[in-house]
DNA sequence: CTAATAGTGTCTATTAGACAGTATGTT
DNA sequence: AACATACTGTCTAATAGACACTATTAG
């Protein structure tokens, strides 16, 4: 590592400080069909890694890494995204800074997180055999958010305990209760991402960043649906979809029913 | 100041690198009505600080300071706004973090920006010296966004250049065209603050907490025509708005016109 | 009376929700 | 034919925009 230029490494008779960048990389999987006459189900996930030094090691975290010198945090994020999935000109955000004095053992971190969303389907490299794509499964009720990240081996499981911070807007301060498998406090940055994901769906195009170039308009509402985690209703949601989206003249003939028309994202 | 406590200090043979929060604090400023039958006209203000000391000496800054060693993010944006204003339990929350390496001619300084709303009328104390309420007033168009804020005793505007980074959301990079009053790159805190409050005035009740105990509908929606700089159609406003507050028995009677129903936010 | 703001009634246009129906392929 | 998904038509309910109107005070 170029530790040169690590900012990570101040240190002074005073204090330690490092500043870091963590990406939640989004995407969609396909699961597999019931029958050759049903479509695959679809799921919203995250690449995480397998840490392979302590602290937390073993555990799974974000994809992440100290800023440089030079580097804004934009570029930060930008190099630790294209390091796992040698992908460029991704969509990204920032999502939230986290610096509480005790987020990392060993000296005071202060993790700006980034959001990426990208389509799997576009990797032109196999993954690290450190990461994984995890399936997201999000029960929500009262106080509580429980998530569960499932990947072909495992399945992992976390409580959190939201508190409503203001009853102007709803901004909620998250609380590990549970959690066994995830490092640092990356799940908290994973839930405030979700939760950020299902609103920006609602009123931004953001999901087209997770599309390939073309997709059936069936897709895309199975899409929103796992991300919302509710059924629409087709004539609803193609009539709101309708002015984002452009009609081609190709088609796709999956499973023993009717072929279906495939669009592209209108600009 | 506290130095032991700042980890501001963290210097190495590597790099040095600081941690500072910055606050938009932002209310409601009244003007002078034109005549005793007229409302005084409303704005949106924000606190600004004259830089007693290089860099930027002279320069109209957000209230900021470094965070303490022991300290979450939270705390230090608590405790700096606090210092100002001698208020608590204020609605904040966490903007934006910015960390170009050059922002700050002295060291690398990652600025995790948040923004409060207060009630002015509040206050028990008065502002220091070198501390000032200035109203804002915005002009947007295609990539330019033009800023003016101004006070009793001066006007200071600057000109940012809107670049749209992804059309799938509307997230955008500012850069600075011309600026000459305000310091570091304060003038894009701000306007990144502006542009926020904007989207959660539509989508939450964000708004209330700038609000007195007991308002007016009148006031409600004049403050809600200068944010959004667009005027409002009463029945909408009423309409829309009648589900969050809740009618009292007060009556202002203010000048040569009908009396006007107080009203409380309703939790 | 006039000026100025407060507040309402109502018509219309647009958007959202619900449900039933038709279309078209494979097995 | 049966199944599974693709896609549309239409009725209704809810919401938003527009405008005209009434109400109430000080001067």
């Amino acid at each position: 590592m170029d530790k040169e230029n690590d900012i990570s490494l101040g240190k002074s008779q005073y204090a330690n400080l490092a500043l870091t960048a963590d990406i939640l990389i989004f995407s969609i999987s396909e699961g597999n069909a019931k029958t050759c006459r049903n479509l695959s189900e679809k799921y919203f996930s995250i690449l995480l890694i397998k840490r392979d030094k302590e602290p937390f090691k073993d555990k799974w975290c974000l994809p992440g890494g100290f800023v440089k010198k030079d580097e804004t945090l934009d570029m930060a994020a930008d190099r630790i995204l294209a390091k796992e999935t040698n992908l460029h000109n991704i969509y990204k955000e920032q999502l939230y800074t986290f610096g509480n004095p005790n987020r990392d053992p060993r000296m005071r971190v202060i993790s700006t997180s980034y959001m990426a969303l990208i389509d799997k389907e576009q990797l032109n490299q196999n993954l690290s055999d450190i990461a994984s794509w995890f399936n997201i499964h999000v029960h929500e009720e009262e106080n509580i958010m429980e998530v569960v990240l499932e990947n072909e081996e495992e399945k992992i499981k976390y409580i959190l305990k939201k508190e409503l911070l203001n009853k102007t807007t709803n901004q909620y301060k998250y609380e590990i209760i549970e959690n066994e498998n995830v490092g640092f406090d990356h799940s908290i940055i994973i839930a405030t991402g979700i939760s950020r994901m299902k609103n920006k769906i609602q009123d931004t195009d953001i999901i087209f960043n997770m599309m390939p170039e073309y997709f059936t308009l069936g897709e895309l509402q199975q899409i929103y649906e796992v991300i919302l985690d509710k059924k629409l209703l087709d004539p609803a949601f193609r009539r709101i979809i309708a002015d984002k989206v452009e009609k081609t003249d190709k088609l796709v003939k999956t499973g023993g029913h009717r072929p279906s028309v495939l669009y592209k994202y209108k600009k």
